[in-house]
DNA sequence: GCGTCCAGGTCTACC
DNA sequence: GGTAGACCTGGACGC
């Protein structure tokens, strides 16, 4: 199967797919021979389907998976690759307010913003917790670990994200232990029972209309997720009002700007409070500046 | 190889 | 509202 995917004019493929680490991730892998993405889907009726996904020009994003698929199948690789590289999303507003600054007309120039989600807010609410408190390394384990031991196998030998239900299905102990998620093992218990359970329903909040700060409260009301992490998951919904600064951001905040002083996470909002609405954007935006010029930043 | 220390966010208890 | 200590793991370091 071979399907095209039209993208807006500003839209870059691999900014998108280095835009954060979700892309060394699994289900998704990056293929830098291929120059291209990879990722399993499950999709609306359980059938898997593994893809690479890649830039077939600027105007397209070519899909390609080795099994076939029917036209309703079709329908939902587009939709979830869609959602993935935010398509739908309009950056209008954010590049105008990039052209003001001359420190940042480089994002507008380069097609930078669009950050790369999972097909849902629940895979990237357990990922989300799994950066939390640890190395890079051990995030890769643990989300490891979470897709081979209870994601689904495809054809290819790749595995799915496991679902609310296959995670709410395991003891504490085996989230612990087998999964080494430590400690988080009872918030990504108690997250997973809620999703499968139905008492809580994090897909709408991608079509929220209530205030960014309602939001950031029902989202931080989530146990295992703390400001850092409420911040993080508003910008995969496409609100960029809080920062989320973690130890990394501190760090390159104070080589960028305070020759490695270190201050007060105050003075950093207070530093990208002007670019209001849009400040968490820019913050990031602004501290993965020089992964940008790099051909493989991870 | 073993033990110790530290870094990394969030929670709970306490002031 | 602010702070201390616990949670758990991997990595660095010293022996």
């Amino acid at each position: 199967m071979k399907l095209t995917i039209l993208v807006p004019a500003n839209f870059n493929f691999w900014r998108t797919v280095y835009s954060h680490g979700w892309s060394a991730l699994k289900p998704f892998s990056i293929d830098r021979s291929e120059h291209a993405l990879h990722r399993t889907l499950e999709l609306y009726n359980g059938r898997i389907s593994s893809i690479i996904i890649s830039q077939k020009s600027i105007e397209s994003l070519l899909v390609v998976s080795g099994q076939s698929v029917n036209p309703e199948e079709r329908k939902d690789i587009i939709r979830q690759v869609r959602s993935c590289f935010r398509i739908e999303e309009d950056y209008t507003e954010f590049y105008r307010e990039a052209r003001k600054h001359r420190k940042f007309r480089w994002i507008t120039r380069a097609g930078a913003g669009r950050l790369l989600r999972a097909p849902t807010v629940f895979e990237d609410m357990i990922k989300m917790i799994c950066t939390t408190n640890c190395s890079w390394s051990l995030t890769e384990v643990m989300i490891n670990n979470l897709c081979q031991k209870l994601g689904i196998r495809s054809g290819d030998n790749q595995y799915t994200f496991p679902t609310p239900s296959a995670i709410s299905s395991c003891s504490e102990k085996f989230i612990r232990k087998e999964i080494r998620a430590g400690y988080r093992a009872p918030y990504i218990l108690e997250l997973s029972r809620d999703v499968a359970d139905g008492k809580l329903d994090t897909e709408k909040w991608r079509s929220s209309d209530l205030p960014t700060a309602d939001l950031y409260k029902e989202i931080h009301s989530v146990k295992g997720v703390g400001p850092y992490a409420a911040a993080n998951i508003l910008k995969l919904i496409g609100r960029y009002d809080y920062l989320g600064i973690d130890s990394w951001c501190r760090k390159t905040f104070f080589e960028l700007y305070k020759n490695g002083r270190k201050v007060n996470d105050k003075v950093i909002e207070r530093f990208y409070e002007p670019f209001g609405k849009w400040k968490g954007l820019f913050f990031w935006l602004d501290l993965t500046k020089h992964w940008h010029g790099k051909k493989d930043p991870f």
